[in-house]
DNA sequence: TGTTATTTATCCATAATGGATATATCTATA
DNA sequence: TATAGATATATCCATTATGGATAAATAACA
């Protein structure tokens, strides 16, 4: 980032490449509001099976961007919601951050279109 | 995967997603061959800075690349080249794990387009 | 010829992840 | 209404991945 440059205070805090997980999760809660396992799912949905995460690195995440206000709890949705889920809404901050990182998958994917390890799109 | 599944036999054996940093060498190599330094800067430079790797997990990841046959070591590309720089090259193999985990890229691209979290192309 | 810079390489501390396990509670069924 | 099994959150620990310090060799240069 460029000296003097201005900035919302909110991108400032969060080191370059995001944590995978966090990441992924992030995207999850982009398309609604999530439990914790619900998230799980849904990452392991929008990545083809790809990318799945354990108990450990979902509830540690989830800990961690509460405190760091990327994602606040949020009540269920619904009333005959199952008690025990807690659902994560992703905050406007995590919403600026999803979106700076989601940018920089998009810059490398034109990378490698550009080197044409992937087909130009036209 | 599947069992009794044909696959080609080169990408079967990578698993889904690829460490971060063998992804990034594979990327840089795709542009040219490269000494060590030159693809930690090549890296770099595709990232706009985001991504820095060590010498530890540089010259790990090249190590373990050249035993599953990602890369091989070249002779240096001119006669008057350092003789301490190492070059390396991306083989047949590399470039099919590379596509299939920058289609992995580009996929996650898309989802973060159809969440609107990235502006639509078009 | 000595000094500094470059390059590869290894080692160790830290960080990130996955999986086993624990606990609680919901759901289904006899 | 017991009981069993499934679901959900949470924590702990072993493994993996990474970054940085350091070393060693040699090129470049004053």
């Amino acid at each position: 980032m460029e000296k003097g440059a201005t900035m919302p205070s909110t991108e400032s805090r969060f080191e370059s490449p995001l944590k995978p997980a966090v990441f992924h999760i992030l995207l999850a809660l982009s398309e609604s509001a999530q439990h914790g396992l619900g998230i799980a799912d849904a990452v392991e949905q929008a990545t083809d099976g790809a990318v799945r995460l354990g108990p450990g690195t979902l509830y540690r995440s989830l800990k961690e961007m509460v405190r760091d206000g990327l994602v606040c709890e949020i009540p269920a949705p619904a009333e005959d919601e199952d008690p025990r889920r807690k659902f994560h809404e992703i905050t406007e901050s995590g919403g600026l951050v999803l979106e700076a990182e989601a940018a920089r998958y998009q810059r490398i994917v034109e990378v490698a279109k550009e080197r044409r390890v992937l087909p130009q799109a036209r």
